[in-house]
DNA sequence: TTGTAAGCGTTATCAG
DNA sequence: CTGATAACGCTTACAA
């Protein structure tokens, strides 16, 4: 195991040239002969040379990196959202260091700290679920490195990019559509309130409410992390006592399908007895049996634009003003069979 | 945007004192008094000092960072060996950057180099399903990256450790359970026998066959890669022309959970009339109605092992020998309601 | 206990 | 078109 790394060092005494001649024609520079070029890069394959990035970062000030900070990576939404990212950032020649916060503030916070130590060029990130102290943002921002919030955002930080979908828009779309259907007592299964995006998702809900001339009963919204036991334990919680709800607007789709599992355990009929529509979707959506109708965002189409408003942010020229704003962009509900009946 | 990063230099000017001691103040170096060590800190703080992980890894030629490539990182069973590697990496003060393959050989090839590039201090990787050319293991390896395999490993590249389960015993269990229930006709939705993985799986099926007094069908195995798409597809293609199988045992979830939807679809009764298993969970096997039986990996226990058997290698004092060697941990069968009609 | 100075592997700035 | 040489921010002998 040959430990030692060749440097350019190296190729330039094979050559008997010199390092900054060897650095140029490996960058391709403009005014270095095809002739030497030719040979620095045979002899660097002949030596097996691999570049070292940590010395370039430490000159150019910028590490071709950028971070991205996630709840967790195994949901359907964040995993897509991720693939957007990694797309727009290899196509600029940019590695993509994933990390996963798993909801809780403090590791999103050490995540920060460790991201700007590793001299990130920018920083992509999707908000803890308990996260309400945003100081690790704004050190992020005052150490020069741009920021772009995705999906969960915080409010409290301007002059930054900020990519959510119409969650009001959305919520108001499921809910319409349960009572559209002929659902009367439609329960809510609610993020918490310290989030923006849950606090839309209810608002949505509430309106849609009542515009079908339904009665708003706080009795039947349930906040919660929205994890896959939240979903059943609420459901539970829910049916147990009648009068029960008839059906369920979810915040996200795990507790939309772990709702629904209880609730087919129990011989409730879905949708025959109880509608099911959820936010997001995950992959078995469309497999369950019934299928769970739900609301569809734009998953990749996040990342994608999380990526480019970073990079246009990394990249701007001068102190270029930047037409920082938040992005809403459309949801679609996907109809299936838990919330249609008929 | 006081793009300005600040350095040890910083803190060394406003002190009054060298750099040197700095840098060992931050390190909390032995032979540095403790009220020079705590104005150090308080300074570094004042002025939002934070360390260039860079320059230390240039000159300590170690990044402290890990790389982990797996094909996908939104299957529970990925997701949750990534877990485990995180654990035991930020326990031991290591960044992990994870990178997607997408089961792509070419861009595997691509992020090898590009975590070489960024000096990471060692790989745990998943091969791409059609990965079939070795070299880039080689690469890292001569480069003195270490390397641990785990799941879809490379047998061709030796003196390196390798995780895995007992594929051959969990496919085993899983078929012979089918035919202990009394199903006759079991179809095994395999992977591309490229993988060694997948040819323990089919290995394992044919036995419990043997042994089962089963006869062996070649045309009720089929090969793909295991999208949730080729489960159904495989699942039309056979059912559509009897006799079909009465049963699937699938070589991993997805499909094993697809294969059903189409059953399921077309009122094929599950689990009276069709047996599913699978193997490897993910998150909703337990929710779906009928719940889905499977082959239990013990995922996340796969990624502690990795890093461990990962930093083992990267911290090894001398040329310290090391047992290399593959560790095969016990799969377990999570018997549910797709594969139990009494 | 602290300071001085060299060096990690690049790129950038001058010259030539 | 190419070559010296300084610099990036940190660690680490070696000196004091």
């Amino acid at each position: 195991m040959s430990n030692k790394k060749v440097s350019i060092y190296d190729i330039a005494d094979y050559l008997g040239i010199a390092s900054s001649t060897v650095s140029r024609a490996l960058n391709d520079h403009a005014r270095i002969s095809e002739k030497t070029k030719e040979e620095v890069r045979r002899v660097a394959k002949v030596l097996g040379f691999e570049k070292n990035h940590l010395a370039t970062g430490l000159i150019t000030n910028q590490s071709l990196t950028i971070g991205v900070v996630v709840p967790a990576v195994n949901r359907n939404f964040f995993a897509s959202a991720i693939t957007g990212i990694e797309k727009i950032a290899s196509e600029n020649g940019y590695t993509v260091l994933i990390c996963q916060s798993h909801d809780l503030y403090d590791r999103e916070v050490e995540l920060f700290d460790t991201l700007i130590a590793n001299r990130v060029d920018g920083i992509i990130v999707s908000l803890a679920i308990n996260t309400e102290q945003f100081d690790h943002f704004r050190k992020a921002r005052d150490t020069g490195i741009p920021l772009v919030f995705f999906d969960r955002v915080c409010d409290e930080i301007e002059d930054t990019f900020k990519i959510v979908v119409k969650d009001f828009e959305g919520a108001y779309l499921g809910t319409s559509h349960l009572a559209e259907q002929g659902f009367k007592r439609i329960a809510h299964i609610a993020g918490y309130q310290s989030q923006k995006i849950f606090r839309d998702r209810l608002a949505g809900y509430k309106q849609a409410l009542l515009d079908a001339n339904l009665p708003y009963d706080e009795k039947l919204v349930k906040y919660c992390q929205l994890t896959t036991e939240d979903g059943t334990g609420i459901a539970e919680e829910l049916l147990q006592h009648p009068p029960g709800p008839d059906a369920f607007f979810c915040a996200n789709n795990l507790t939309a399908i772990s709702a629904m599992a209880y609730a087919l355990n129990h011989h409730i009929k879905v949708p025959q007895e109880m509608g099911i529509v959820g936010f997001s979707e995950e992959t078995v959506s469309s497999l369950l049996k019934p299928s769970v109708t739900s609301v569809r965002q734009p998953c990749e189409e996040m990342g994608t634009l999380a990526a480019q408003k970073l990079l246009e942010e990394i990249n701007q020229e001068p102190a270029g003003q930047l037409d920082f704003k938040e992005i809403a962009l459309s949801t679609e509900l996907i109809v299936r069979e838990s919330s249609t009946p008929h």
